[in-house]
RNA sequence: GCCGAUGUAGCUCAGUUGGCCAGAGCAGCUGAUUUGUAAUCAGCCGGUCGGCGGUUCGAAUCCGUCCAUCGGCUCCA
């Protein structure tokens, strides 16, 4: 007897008897309307598939909804077939290339042929897609052969979907279609077009066919869409909130840095709040190196070519570099310095050392020089000079872990300092299937990576691991934030390296008293001073932490006659070090307090006749308002207690 | 570097199809006001309209080119 009956099994643990070929919108519109008109796909036994799938065999099943992250890819990947349906429609014969959905929204690049699509095609495009969006359209799929697919799309001319198809497995290849519009898919959609109530398109821009600069640029068009227009509202609220953050903003009205075109793009001013500021992160991380065993050392901003041709770095970034400079007269060449490496590796070598010595910290704030394409300057996050919080350490392989933790602990500090809760650490490791392109011993490699990966389990870090992402010398461990538009950057660096050590022939006598290479680790916590500020006022909306921000008190007359009364408390506040002005515009306090509020400045103390009679001052907190009265001395406290709390890390 | 867009005063922006000496708010300066928890009033200063070249009787406006900025792509020792 065949049973004609399966087994369904819901995530609460409940279980459902279905005839065979039942779907999981079907499942979905027994428990209620409302979920079959929220289901954009299932997970059936672990895979994400369209929800209109018919079930035939006993299955655990994930409704997926709008809350769901694969039910948003459905959702967004849909969204961009929708989008190319509106393209084709408009523009017939446009080829197309991948479109796939993203962290926020989805993309899809297009070769318009003889059409030029610009910015100003967006409207259209949209409203196109509003209408198709109404019809409701399913997104009906077709398994279909490697043959058949490659047929389909070489007779229609378009090589880009042959060439993705000529990478597919026999077997594996399905088209879906909604309205008119066929496209190569993996799937899975959404039920159908109704759901996408909101959509916008973003931004339009040239993406090279394959991220390949030799290859033809298409031309990419990004969106974003939602079930609800209310959420492409907050969404597109959220985006101009986002704006408001923007460091090249804050960082202008706060005159922590500018650029001036006559200076060159990418080299950044540091104006003197931002230099003072800079200056205390410098004297913080000193700090902590001093404590963790650190020696500060000085190099020069230049260094001769050869340096770099036996680092290796002239060979393979020579050509991508600011040329090299020449003396007048013997015409030897000197480069601005990439990095520092090369210099520490000579100050190692100018003595010897004994095992008994190592591990050797040596740190630099090191100003470097890269030349990066015009296109890619962004603010602070991506310049071409730049001073790196850089270290290296030279070590015995046993020594790795432990200096490896020391390091890491450095920098957790650092981030607890700035109150950087929101941050995930990228791990990476060798290519399991190419050991051949690793220099140093395999045993090494295995030793560094199994410390690695043991320090962010004990350290309990949100931790990513990729494999095959190690450069060729060593593998690498780094801290990436998002700026406030989601934007990944790379912040602290920790990676092990075994290559410069052989280039450089670095040497310790051990306690056998041979000569052996010590591994050398390089490290910046902070990565980059000005892609940290960056990011560090992106992320406190220009809040910097108190014992960081340029301006910690304001002190503001009622007027004019208690000028000399701020004075008085201003000088107390000095003397305990904390830093503060008098405002002694002629302006009411009104005025005083809002502009003191919009310069984010934390504390504000109002003095007028109340408090010159008293001895008090009366404090007001950013953000938060009036807090009372109080003695200065226990203002200063107050101060000093919370930068305390703060540093004490 | 590539695709697209933008560039008017320190900042934010107006300047209709080319047409008298280019406008506003904020900031700045000067003066008045001497003020109690998010903008006191008045006057003034400030611009080679990103640079250069061209078209035109005439260019902020049209064309070319370079520079810079923005959104992406590519790259990132």
């Amino acid at each position: 007897m065949i049973n004609n009956t399966i087994k369904i099994q819901l995530p609460d643990g409940s279980t459902h008897q279905k005839p065979r070929g039942t779907t999981s919108l079907d499942i979905a519109g027994d428990i209620s309307s409302g979920l079959a008109r929220n289901v954009l796909a299932a997970k059936v036994n672990g895979s994400v598939m369209d929800a209109v799938v018919p079930l035939e065999s006993d299955s655990e099943l994930k409704l997926l909804t709008w809350d769901d992250p694969e039910g948003r890819d459905a959702f967004w990947h849909s969204s961009a077939h929708l989008m190319a349906e509106a393209i084709e429609n408009l523009y017939p014969g446009v080829k197309f290339g991948i479109g796939p959905s993203i962290d926020q929204g989805f993309y899809y690049d297009i070769d318009p042929g003889d059409y030029e699509i610009t910015q100003d095609a967006l409207p259209a495009i949209e409203k196109k897609i509003k209408e198709l969006a109404k019809e409701k359209q399913t997104f009906k799929r077709t398994a279909i052969s490697k043959k058949e697919a490659l047929d389909h799309y070489t007779a229609k001319g378009d090589e880009y979907k042959v060439e993705l198809i000529q990478e597919l497995e026999d077997g594996h290849i399905s088209f879906y279609q909604t309205g008119e519009f066929v496209d190569l898919c993996r799937g899975p959609h959404i039920p159908h077009t109704g759901f996408i109530k909101a959509i916008k398109l973003l931004s339009i821009a040239g993406a090279f066919w394959r991220g390949d600069e030799s290859r033809k640029q298409l031309t990419r068009i990004y969106g974003i869409s939602f079930p609800k227009k209310k959420l492409l509202e907050e969404h597109l609220q959220m985006l101009e909130e986002a704006r408001k953050r923007d460091h090249r903003k804050i960082g202008r009205e706060l005159e922590i840095f500018a650029f001036s075109h006559k200076v060159g793009a990418g080299l950044p001013l540091w104006l003197p709040k931002g230099a003072e500021l800079r200056e205390r992160l410098e004297n913080f991380l000193n700090k902590l190196q001093k404590e963790a065993g650190y020696q500060k050392v000085i190099t020069p901003h230049i260094g001769n070519v050869n340096l770099y041709k036996t680092s290796g770095h002239y060979q393979k970034y020579g050509q991508d570099s600011f040329r090299p400079i020449e003396t007048p007269h013997e015409g030897e060449a000197f480069m601005l310095k990439p990095m520092n490496c090369p210099h520490h590796c000579e100050l190692y070598n100018t003595r010897s050392f004994s095992f008994r010595d190592l591990p050797v910290r040596y740190a630099e704030f090191g100003t470097v020089y890269r030349y990066e394409q015009s296109g890619e300057l962004h603010g602070l996050t991506r310049v071409r000079g730049f001073t790196q919080d850089d270290a290296h350490i030279f070590c015995t392989p046993d020594q790795l872990k432990r200096e490896f933790k020391g390091v890491i602990d450095i920098i957790l500090k650092i981030f607890k300092a700035l109150d950087l809760k929101d941050y995930e650490v990228q791990v990476s490791l060798r290519d399991p299937g190419d050991s051949e392109k690793y220099i140093g011993s395999r045993e090494n490699w295995e030793k560094a990576e199994r410390a690695i990966l043991e320090i962010v389990e004990e350290r309990d870090m949100k931790t990513r691991v990729e494999y095959g992402e190690a450069a060729f010398y060593g593998p690498k461990l780094d801290f990436m934030v998002k700026d406030a538009l989601g934007r990944e950057w790379q912040l602290g660096t920790v990676q092990v390296d075994y290559n410069l050590p052989i280039r450089f022939q670095l040497e310790y006598t051990g306690s056998d008293n041979q000569k052996h290479r010590p591994v050398m680790i390089h490290r910046a916590p902070f990565g980059s001073m000005e892609r940290f500020v960056a990011v560090l006022l992106e992320h406190t909306a220009g809040k910097f932490p108190l014992w960081l921000t340029p301006e910690q008190v304001a002190i503001l007359p009622i007027s004019e006659k208690y000028h000399t009364y701020a004075e008085n408390i201003l000088s107390l506040l000095h003397n305990s070090h904390i830093r503060g002005q008098v405002d002694q515009r002629a302006e009411k306090i009104g005025r005083k307090i809002r502009d003191t509020e919009l310069k984010k400045t934390p504390y504000m103390l109002i003095v007028g006749e109340k408090e010159e009679q008293n001895n008090q001052v009366s404090v007001r907190k950013q953000g938060e308002g009036d807090l009372g009265t109080m003695d200065p001395e226990r203002f200063i406290q107050l101060i000093k207690t919370i930068t305390k709390e703060e540093l004490n890390v």
